[in-house]
RNA sequence: GGUCUGGUAGCUCAGCUGGAUAGAGCAUCAGCCUUCUAAGCUGAGGGUCAUUGGUUCGAAUCCAAUCCAGAUCACCA
């Protein structure tokens, strides 16, 4: 018999794909190998825990696939009696029962093992770059997928092993900017923050709502003038105003630069205060006031190579035709840089600063086609990072009623909807008065840690790459496939372990009755964890892990509405329901945590 | 027009590297709290997997065409 070691250090997919490869050549004296045949989880109105599909099979062995399983099935059984008690052959498919003690053994060696499923250190580093916030508006819906989507992946890569540097770059330049400042000289008349108590974020929002109104009545005053619709737009006062600071701004002009520190300080103020409340945090941030100059001797290396090309009136560009694309510029034919420049000279500053193995940008997929040609550019001119940049690109937040449109309002403002779910959590507490004994801190936390749970559940369940709808009657629901039933979950097996383990708490479980379908049924799931984990990773996609901690929870519940825990038939089911309860909140939390959401131990 | 996404139950989504009778949650209906937390559990109804054709022993999944929806194709960022 192996040691338990052997068999729980991998896992039992992968001992079936090698006991099978093994199995296959000694019967046909042929190689193969775990693609020639594919692995399921046998469906559960069959016998068995895992199903080997025998129909490709069927053509390099010329033998029909019942006989094939009836082969495999009878050598698997013989030669590997540590794994496998049982089989069965229904048309093609070969139904394989794992044997009770491999759970067991599994169960022991994990049960109580709280960073389960995790790897250690690989040695690699990687940069996630994500939230990356205008500083003329505050943030709304489509920012906390994004910022929920960056922290979730950074944490779901540092769980397999690589070191991971949560950047973020503000775009706090550029002629946006000055709209807000303008409107607050002409309008403001010395407010702050502070003097009108509004979050600093949403005060210089406000000016820059304000420009626009401005500017609207001011272009249609001039067409009413008789002025073109283009006209009046280059000549509203307001307008030019804004350009005029832009140009002071870039010539360092002193009153503009402090007024442009003070709202910007304002702006991060506000955003810290998100930042906090929703867990977001950044180990490196770069200013785009820093980096708008960055990538100007990339076009002189550009054009030394014949990568890029000068048009008649000084402009420099890239011709991507032969690529599928069109023409690009990279220089302006006043010399200033453009946006792609900027970023082909931020990612080359981030490689040299971090020496990382891979950049990821979570941005909107609306900049699919800018990030594509960002990485052919670096390409071109054979950046050694150029291959390690990848586009997390994730779908845009649309509302019920179609997209969310700041002119017309309808944007769903990022601390409206934090506030929104913890009133709500709030509220659901308070009715179902479980938690009476809490102090006003304890409860505090916990409105927190369900509204902000709820969410965070909501907006990461769904697969990234996919334009999803945001409809707020559903995310204000704490039933069913959310993170409240999560966490409920969680803190209802805390409550049983409480109860349950005073003093002979960590015994192993050795059992002799045969495992129960629903105990199985969570074995099997829990040990799936370690591949959830490095899937997710491997796809970037923590709806990964919120659907498999959801049907976990789910099984558990159901586990535990059939089963008693407490009263189990004999003394070792239940030690054994007790550890199969811990290995649950322990993945439970674990794989909550990598979506950036925290479990109660009573809620 | 070119390129890229997507179309699965009334709604929101899984499943997509081809496998057994297509799954969840919400909503609807019917049950379950004097034993471990009912934010829970059990069950019912609800589907032409956009359409058509192809590949295959087998297609929601792969290929092609068509229809529909969205994004994008700036000397804005």
């Amino acid at each position: 018999m192996p040691t338990a070691n052997y068999i729980c250090s991998m896992s039992i997919v992968k001992n079936l794909q090698e006991s099978t490869i093994q199995s296959l050549s000694a019967l046909y004296n042929q190689s193969f190998t775990e693609k020639d045949f594919q692995i399921n989880q046998t469906k559960p109105e069959f016998e068995g825990d895992y199903t080997l599909v025998m129909f490709s099979l069927v053509k390099s062995l010329k033998l029909p696939p019942e006989t094939i399983g009836n082969q495999l099935g009878e050598h698997l059984i013989k030669h590997y009696p540590h794994l496998f008690s049982a089989y069965n052959i229904i048309k093609g498919f070969l139904n394989l029962t794992v044997i009770d003690a491999y759970w067991h053994d599994f169960l022991n060696e994990n049960h109580n093992n709280t960073g389960y499923g995790k790897k250690g250190m690989n040695g690699k580093k990687v940069m996630v770059e994500y939230a990356s916030p205008n500083t003329n508006k505050p943030l709304h819906l489509g920012h906390l997928r994004n910022i929920f989507l960056g922290w979730s992946v950074a944490e779901i890569l540092k769980a397999n092993g690589y070191e991971v540097i949560k950047s973020c770059i503000i775009n706090d330049r550029g002629i946006h900017i000055c709209k807000s400042m303008i409107a607050w000289q002409l309008f403001a008349q010395g407010s702050t923050p502070d003097s009108t108590g509004i979050k600093g974020d949403h005060f210089v929002g406000d000016y820059y709502v304000k420009f626009n109104d401005v500017y609207k009545a001011q272009v249609a005053n001039l067409i009413t003038a008789g002025k073109t619709k283009d006209d009046a737009e280059k000549e509203a006062p307001i307008m030019k105003a804004t350009q005029q600071m832009l140009l002071d701004w870039e010539d360092g002009k002193p009153e503009v630069m402090a007024l442009w520190n003070t709202m910007n300080s304002w702006v991060y103020a506000g955003f810290d205060v998100t930042y906090n409340s929703i867990g977001a945090d950044f180990d490196k941030t770069y200013y785009e006031s820093n980096t708008y100059l960055l990538g100007k001797d990339i076009v002189q290396q550009g054009m030394d190579k014949n990568v890029f090309f000068k048009k008649d009136d000084g402009s420099i560009w890239i011709d991507l035709t032969a690529e599928g694309y069109d023409e690009k510029i990279v220089q302006r034919r006043d010399g200033t840089s453009v946006y792609i420049t900027q970023d082909i000279g931020l990612a080359l500053q981030k490689y040299e600063q971090f020496k990382i193995e891979q950049s990821i940008y979570v941005i909107g997929n609306e900049q699919n086609y800018h990030m594509k040609v960002l990485q052919l550019i670096c390409q071109k001119l054979g950046m050694p990072n150029a291959d390690n940049i990848f586009h997390l690109s994730y779908g845009m937040v649309e509302l019920t009623s179609g997209k969310m449109k700041s002119r017309e309002g309808t944007v769903v403002d990022a601390d409206d909807m934090v506030n929104e779910m913890l009133a709500t959590s709030q509220q659901h507490t308070e009715e179902l008065g479980k938690v009476k004994d809490f102090t006003e801190t304890e409860l505090k936390l916990l409105y927190h840690t369900i509204g902000l749970g709820a969410m965070k559940f909501y907006l990461l369940r769904v697969d990234p790459k996919k334009t999803m709808v945001f409809n707020p009657a559903e995310s204000i629901d704490f039933h069913g496939f959310t993170g409240p039933f999560v966490q409920y979950t969680y803190a209802r097996i805390k409550s049983i372990l409480r109860k349950q383990l005073t003093n002979d708490s960590m015994t192993n479980n050795t059992m002799t009755d045969a495992l129960l379908k629903s105990e199985k049924e969570i074995m099997v799931m829990a040990e799936q964890y370690p591949a959830i984990i490095e899937q997710a990773s491997a796809e970037l996609n923590p709806s990964v892990i919120a659907n498999y901690i959801f049907h976990l929870a789910k099984s558990f519940n159901s586990f535990y509405a059939e089963l008693s825990i407490a009263n189990a038939e004999t003394e070792s089911k239940k030690q054994l329901r007790l550890n199969l309860s811990r290995l649950t909140a322990n993945i439970i939390k674990s794989g909550m945590q990598l979506l950036g959401i925290a479990v109660p131990e009573r809620m």
